[in-house]
RNA sequence: GGGCCGGUAGAUCAGGUGGAAGAUCGCUACAUUGGCAUUGUAGAGGCCGCGAGUUCAAAUCUCGCCCGGUCCA
């Protein structure tokens, strides 16, 4: 038998024959021994539009989800599996993806690679789940989703243990049971399709399991991973058995509960309130009534049996699709022209798409995720931009967050969020004014960008559309859209634009993945023994006795790859490896111990830092034998005072702010510490005092500190994965630090036994470290302390300049500006006069020669001044002039005006004059033919230079 | 994490091959009108984000920082 061939004892037993499906090439099951395909291809249209397969469910929506979850859970409850609860849609347990997209990935990657027990075994569970990359499809293929329930029944096989809970026999027994005698699905109707999975790393044979053309759940059974030896090949990869074996199935709620309503799309099962309020809303029906030629429920129902079978991607042609569909709708009695069609199917897709894409916002902001302009935030805020553009496209007056009140109210009532309703709205709210503010923006952006293109183009340059598109968010659609209302009415988007920019950002993305990777200071072969962590036994010991297992030179190479914080003194010549360490090493964002190591000569630890079990200690000279150890105890002491403070404002701005309030990073050093948290707005300093003040509140509560060790299974289960701030856990064994009530994390830094030990917290600032996350700078205890001296020591410097007391500094600095800005003002007026009272009484700087006006002076101020200056002489143009002035300063400037169009300007040429009189300045300079400006570095040459200047125009 | 774009008058934005800081709206005063809207005329209002560098000369070029926008993983 080769991979992926399913043989199982049970389909001889229910009469199954084995065919080759004659359009896939596929192997099937069926007990339909005259059927051959498999039900999944082009020719296999739905059989269940308006014929349910599945009898007995009346309910629309809500209530048959909730329904049929419910049956399908408490069947295999009945089945001995336990019920689990749901995990988050945003996978913050993996670093690897941004979103649940299946069941199983609440168990990747720890419990399916053997590290951990999974929570239950057998069981089942109920997944809500994310994928975006079906996004454009849906609402127009009218099965897509981005959001599903994934109901799954999971077990996890050690067979080399003899530990078999179930395989592949009795899992198609457990489907097959409850699709015939659960659901009361035509057995004949159901096959089983050979279709060997592969993916994540890891893959095994599988089945998918159709009926009436629709997919309706896959099974597959996992039980090889890739492995470069591995003696299995499977599209390319290698693979070798693993030692667990998982059953790893999939069953789509929505699809079970389209073929129990038989509707012609899966929207209409599933949101059927959304679906009619929104077509009656954008005038839908209305416009429908008024089209007495076409029967719509016809054209409908016809359409999505059609749809299920178009293949219907991204980058599709889609008018050669419209005019297929077209076609085959002839062919099915339904006469419709091309333009009606469309007219029908594009704002209902738009219909079917909103209701969905709400589903998906809603569900990751109720996880508490913030939108942002990166990592998982950037697929929130592109959902909501993309129901939004959806919106408008149909023209409907109704906000984003009233459509998502909407959809929380009718299709997620009863749904547990970590996210409250209000916050949920507010940020809707905000990501529509975001949205509307791009669009604004974009209107000149457009306008500007197209100036130079005529107005009656057909076509722009691609790279227009692509750089709107990628700094300003403009999508070239609706480029389109508002050049057409500006002044280019006859642009259109080429075909083909789309697919040449996802090329685009394909180059990109491949440029851009360049892995970077490492290796450690200390080779591993050396083989050396874990360094024992003393440090997490006493945080109050600071001496210790220990012995050199390894000393090594450092390269300059190693040095580089150290990468060493600010806060390091000096460069470490050498790397050591003790038995045993109280220093604690770089990680969790806080920064290593330093001290020093004795042993007759006493050598300085520099920093400290992690390589696997290891501890390196980064010395300024060589040691060996045993070795007296110390820490610098006083920089741990601020240490610790930092990073419990991170934990405790933390906690504190979650209580201030909201459950979306998530640690994106910290980091904690000698002087510093700062925590970056997702919010979705700007902080104020309001905000932040009073997140302080809850901080200090807590330390005067002075709240012991509990640390303790878990395995993973029973920390997730006590505790939740709001445990998991500074990220996806490495560990079996979880070490986490509980602060009360107020705070739970897992950590692997030094904290103190109670809060009071801190003494005072103060959030410096807050910046914005991107888009959703701010970050905040804060220095606790004796940081504290020096940072409050050391601002009141700026403020009194600042004060004694200006001669006022510290409280009036704001108001004296504020006077002494304004009072800057109009004496600077009336300076200009000043200089302007003094040229006006020199020049004007045909005094010694003016002489009149052949009805030309020349002005020959030297003037103070700087450059900005003399421009002004020479603007009063040469603006007037019955009064032709020619006017050299010279200054002073920067070195010598030299300044040649002439009025435009005028007797004086067809005589001279200001760069001419000013090139042959700026040598003497010892400079140089340009301009154009009526205005010319030039500098040098001999400023006592200007006398020289503006003499020769009266020489060389004749004058005197 | 990577890339791209922007920060100019109170607001919205031009100006970007280095060489005299602009438009529209708003503001002030005057005129028009019985009064207001309107209209006209004049005017005020700019550390061209901050800091360095290149240059005789930087809003303009280079680098760093701050702030904002946006695309992709």
């Amino acid at each position: 038998m080769a991979f992926g061939d399913i043989d199982i004892p049970f389909f001889q037993e229910a009469g199954f024959v084995r065919n080759k499906c004659r359009v896939t090439n596929q192997w099937f099951w069926t007990r339909d021994e005259s059927r051959d395909t498999c039900g999944d291809t082009t020719e296999d249209e739905y059989t269940f539009i308006g014929a349910p397969l599945i009898p007995g469910f009346p309910e629309r929506g809500r209530a048959l989800m909730d329904k049929m979850r419910e049956t399908f859970l408490s069947f295999f409850e009945e089945q001995s599996h336990a019920r689990v609860d749901p995990y988050p849609v945003i996978a913050r347990w993996r670093d690897d993806i941004h979103l649940t997209i299946a069941s199983i990935a609440d168990f990747q990657p720890d419990v399916t690679s053997g590290v951990i027990p999974p929570p239950a075994n057998p069981l089942t569970i109920s997944q809500p789940c994310i994928r975006l990359t079906d996004v454009a499809a849906v609402g127009r293929s009218g099965r897509h989703l981005t959001t599903f329930e994934m109901m799954a029944h999971h077990c996890f096989n050690r067979p080399k243990d003899g530990d078999t809970v179930y395989w592949i026999d009795e899992c198609v027994r457990f489907c097959d049971e409850l699709f015939v005698n659960r659901l009361g699905i035509n057995p004949t109707e159901i096959t089983y399709v050979e279709n060997p999975w592969s993916g994540g790393g890891n893959a095994g044979p599988a089945v998918e399991v159709i009926v009436g053309g629709l997919e309706l759940a896959t099974l597959v059974f996992m039980n090889l991973e890739e492995d470069p030896d591995g003696e299995i090949e499977i599209k390319g990869e290698k693979y070798s058995e693993m030692d667990l074996q998982i059953i790893d199935t999939g069953y789509g709620l929505e699809r079970f509960c389209w073929a129990a309503a038989g509707t012609p799309t899966i929207y209409e099962a599933i949101f059927p309130e959304s679906v009619s309020w929104l077509r009656q809303l954008s005038g839908f029906d209305a416009r429908l009534d008024t089209m007495d030629e076409v029967d719509a429920d016809l054209v409908l129902s016809e359409l999505s049996m059609l749809a299920g079978i178009l293949n219907i991607d991204v980058g599709t042609d889609v008018s050669a699709l419209y005019e297929r569909l077209v076609e085959r709708l002839a062919d099915r009695g339904v006469d419709i022209s091309l333009s009606v069609l469309k007219s029908i199917t594009e704002p209902l897709s738009a219909i079917y798409a909103i209701p969905d894409h709400l589903n998906a916002l809603c569900n990751m902001l109720g996880d508490g995720l913030v939108p942002s302009n990166v990592k998982a935030g950037y697929l929130a805020r592109m959902m909501a931009r993309r129901t939004l553009k959806l919106r408008d496209e149909l023209g409907i007056s109704v906000s984003l967050a009233e459509l998502g009140a909407h959809h929380l109210d009718v299709n997620l009532l009863g749904r547990e969020f970590t996210q409250t309703r209000e916050g949920i709205l507010a940020i809707l709210a905000l990501e529509e004014s975001r949205y509307q503010e791009m669009l604004r923006a974009g209107e000149s952006a457009v306008r500007t960008a197209l100036k130079s293109v005529a107005e009656d183009a057909t076509e722009i340059d691609d790279e227009i559309f692509f750089h709107l598109a990628e700094s300003r968010g403009l999508q070239p659609d609706m480029v389109v859209e508002i050049a057409k209302s500006a002044n280019w009415p006859n642009l259109s988007v080429r075909l083909g634009l789309a697919a040449d920019m996802a090329a685009r950002h394909a180059k990109q993305t491949k440029e851009s993945a360049k892995a970077k990777k490492s290796d450690g200071i200390i080779s591993s072969q050396h083989n050396l023994t874990a360094t024992s962590q003393d440090f997490y036994l006493d945080t109050s010991q600071t001496e210790f006795t220990a012995n050199v297992l390894y000393c090594k030179p450092l390269s300059d190479d190693d040095v580089t790859s150290l990468n060493l914080s600010p806060e390091v003194n000096g460069v470490p010549t050498h790397a050591v490896v003790l038995d045993r360490t109280l220093f604690y090493p770089e990680g969790g964002g806080q920064l290593g111990d330093f001290g020093t190591l004795t042993n007759g000569k006493v050598v300085s630890v520099l920093d400290t830092r992690p390589q696997t079990n290891l501890i390196i200690h980064l010395t300024d000279g060589p040691c060996e034998g045993e070795v007296r150890g110390a820490i610098n105890s006083e920089r741990r002491k601020q240490l610790m005072d930092h990073h419990t403070s991170v934990h405790i404002v933390g906690g504190s701005a979650r209580t201030i702010l909201g459950p979306h309030i998530w640690q994106a990073g910290s980091s904690k050093g000698e002087r510093y510490a700062r925590l970056d948290v997702t919010h979705y707005q700007r902080l104020s300093r309001e905000q932040l005092d009073i997140i302080e003040d809850h901080a200090n509140e807590i330390i005067s509560q002075n709240i012991p500190i509990e640390k303790m060790v878990l395995g993973r299974a029973e920390a997730d289960a006590q505790f939740g994965f709001e445990l998991y701030q500074g990220g996806p856990p490495k560990h079996q064994q979880i070490r986490i630090i509980k602060i009360g009530e107020h705070d739970t994390q897992a950590c692997g830094g030094t904290h103190h036994d109670q809060t009071g030990e801190i003494g005072e917290i103060r959030i410096i600032r807050s910046s914005a470290v991107q888009d959703g996350v701010e970050r905040l700078q804060i220095v606790a205890g004796e940081t504290a302390r020096e940072h409050a001296r050391k601002q009141d020591e700026l403020l009194s410097q600042a004060s004694e300049v200006l001669g006022v007391q510290a409280d009036e500094l704001p108001t004296a600095v504020q006077r002494f500006f304004e009072e800057w800005k109009s004496q600077r003002k009336k300076i200009e007026h000043l200089e302007a006069e003094i040229v006006r009272l020199r020049t004007s009484g045909g005094g010694s700087d003016s002489t009149e020669k052949d009805g030309v006006r020349y002005v020959i002076m030297e003037g103070s101020g700087d450059m900005r001044q003399l421009l002004g200056m020479v603007g009063e002489l040469t603006r007037d143009t019955s009064k032709p002039t020619v006017a050299i002035l010279g200054t002073r300063e920067g070195g010598g400037k030299l300044l040649v005006a002439i009025t435009e169009n005028s007797i004086a300007s067809e005589k001279h040429n200001a760069v001419d004059i000013l090139n042959s009189i700026s040598s003497h300045i010892s400079g140089g300079g340009g301009g154009r033919p009526t205005f010319a400006q030039g500098g040098g570095s001999n400023p006592d040459g200007l006398d020289d230079a503006l003499a020769a200047a009266n020489e060389l125009l004749g004058l005197e």
